[in-house]
RNA sequence: GGCCCCAUCGUCUAGCGGCCUAGGACAUCACCCUCUCAAGGUGGAGGCACGGGUUCGAAUCCCGUUGGGGCUACCA
């Protein structure tokens, strides 16, 4: 009875859930789905020493997040310790195995006396340059088990080992120049090798889909699968490595690898799987930007490019704003939510309502959820916070015109209508008056009232803030310009918030894309 | 050092002997649209690492060179 591929993502819980890890299970999963296959997830913890629960607890959410769900699992190797003794029982009967009393230390010490210019030739099996391989002392030996000896893998002294791998074709390994690996450790712990075989033995997995870093565990892998008699073999594919600028395999410690970390800032789990499934495979189409079920229908493992992968965030938040552009204006609202939660504002100050009347012309404006509180942190903070550069720009550069627009902008919100399209018309004939187009018209009072050049429409804006507020920030922005400083700091620019009595904390934002703010409100 | 992998625009890729004066996407530049910023539209610049073969014909096949990367633990 045949049934879909058996799949499996093992991800050691050594730190934060990885982006390549990410990119690995998404291929399996991929792959799963499509052939009504089964996607198992397993832990590999058999190093006590560096596992740590926190880590498990984030590979499962991460996953989740990821909305790569699986059908059997988690395992945790660190509860199967018996089948692993058993396996190594097995290879020390049937001679597969021995026990090796050297330490690390000697190892060593017996390469440098070989390597040496009088310790003639006898070549152990890895002979070394910088690193040492085993050199097969204990081999003959005939050890039993006892304190402090390990168990080695006796990898047969002729013959080649031929790795067939769907992405890379056939890939043939030199038996002798493949060291006799350890099995278990001297404590009796499994290593990873002996862990993972039982384990895909065990579980029935047909498909090892994994980095191509395990590339030379190979054909250890498949020497030891065969000694324990485990049947059919499954076939590999093994991926490309995500490289960082310089090509080098991203690491834990000089990149940011952390899944975790794109989603806090604000990037979304499908764009997220969109991006990776580029990475290392392309659609036939041209189009790029695919569904789930586009991904898991178009698919193609025979079809992964062999050459290493870039990953490249400014793509990924491209394809984030892909995402975040297609949402509808709840499903942005509630998206955004935690951002919103976590703004610059005092909570009090923070009206949904509000922010959800200018929801539509924020998700057209943010690439990242992150983005969100500095579009619209000058409704719900009390004063705004003040973009020196903007200032300068424009209230500065052409004061004359700033003031002038201030000025008359003062007098016709005063009346009108409190509506975007009256404001707009409003605007556009003040600006008129003053000699100028509404581009510029609209400039100044932008940096008056938000206290930045960019940002969602001025006259939505205007509407969400009240006139009242607008028209305090007006004002105090043409006694900031007028007395001639820099709007922030001096001159009280920052005197707006008619509304509410308490001078609230208006908490430094975040930055928005080139430009020093200064806190404009006067004291804390 | 040894073993192994890789090599098309800056980046991700299409190309699997003639359809290639090499296509798309991101980034970049210009212009258009426009109340700012985005988004969108149009256009531009930009690549087959090098050298030998094989072939009527090579980005595509073979070999070599160079360059890059991975592994080389009683980590995974």
């Amino acid at each position: 009875m045949m049934s879909g591929p058996r799949v499996r993502i093992a991800p050691s819980p050594t730190g934060s859930f990885h982006v390549g890890s990410a990119r690995t299970a998404l291929f399996n999963w991929l792959v799963a789905r499509q052939q009504g296959g089964t996607f198992v997830l397993r832990i590999e913890d058999t190093d006590a020493e560096r596992g740590r629960e926190d880590w498990v607890a984030g590979i499962t959410s991460a996953l989740a997040w990821l909305g790569l769900n699986w059908d059997e699992g988690p395992f945790r190797q660190s509860e199967r310790g018996e089948r692993y003794a058993e396996a190594a029982r097995r290879l020390v009967d049937s001679g597969a195995a021995y026990w090796c009393a050297c330490t690390r230390a000697q190892v060593v010490e017996r390469a440098r006396m070989a390597a040496a210019p009088g310790g003639g030739g006898g070549a152990p099996p890895v002979p070394a340059g910088g690193q040492v391989g085993y050199d097969q002392h204990c081999r003959e030996l005939g050890l039993s088990p006892g304190e402090g000896r390990a168990l080695r893998f006796k990898i047969p002294a002729e013959g080649t080992t031929l790795v067939r791998d769907l992405v890379r074709g056939d890939v043939s390994f030199e038996n002798r120049a493949i060291e006799d690996f350890v099995l278990l450790k001297a404590s009796g712990a499994p290593l990873f090798l002996l862990a993972n075989v039982v384990d895909d033995a065990d579980m029935g997995i047909s498909h090892v889909i994994r980095g191509e870093d395990h590339l030379p565990n190979t054909p250890k892998y498949l020497l030891l699968w065969r000694a324990l008699g485990a049947g059919a073999e499954p076939v590999f594919a093994h991926l490309p490595m995500l490289v960082n600028a310089k090509g080098q395999k991203l690491s834990k410690r000089r990149d940011p690898v952390a899944l975790e970390s794109y989603r806090e800032q604000g990037y979304l789990a499908d764009a997220m799987v969109n991006y990776l499934a580029l990475l290392g495979w392309g659609p036939d189409g041209g189009e790029e930007v695919l569904s789930r079920d586009q991904l898991v229908s178009q698919f193609r493992l025979e079809s992964v490019k062999p050459s290493p992968a870039f990953f490249d965030v400014v793509k990924l938040r491209h394809f984030n704003g892909v995402y975040i552009r297609a949402m509808t204006s709840s499903e942005f609202v509630e998206a955004a939510s935690p951002w919103l939660a976590g703004g610059p504002w005092p909570p009090e100050r923070y009206d949904p309502a509000v922010f959800e009347s200018l929801a539509p012309m924020v998700r057209d404006r943010v690439a990242t959820l992150a983005e969100v509180p500095a579009m619209v942190d000058f409704v719900f903070l009390e004063s705004p916070v003040i973009d020196q550069g903007a200032w300068s720009k424009v209230m500065l550069g052409e004061r004359e015109m700033a003031l002038d627009i201030l000025e008359r902008a003062r007098a016709a919100y005063a009346g009108c209508d409190w509506e975007a399209h009256t404001l707009h018309q409003v605007t556009l004939r003040l600006g008129e008056e003053a000699g100028c187009k509404l581009r510029k018209a609209q400039a100044p009072i932008r940096v008056a009232v938000t206290g930045r050049d960019v940002g969602p429409p001025l006259f939505e804006s205007l509407v969400a803030l009240g006139r009242e507020v607008t028209l305090s920030r007006l004002a105090a922005a043409a006694i900031a310009c007028g007395a001639g400083s820099g709007g922030a700091g001096s001159g009280g620019a920052g005197s707006g918030g008619a509304g509410s009595g308490g001078a609230g904390s208006g908490g430094a934002g975040s930055s928005p894309a080139g430009g020093v703010q200064v806190e404009a409100t006067p004291a804390r």
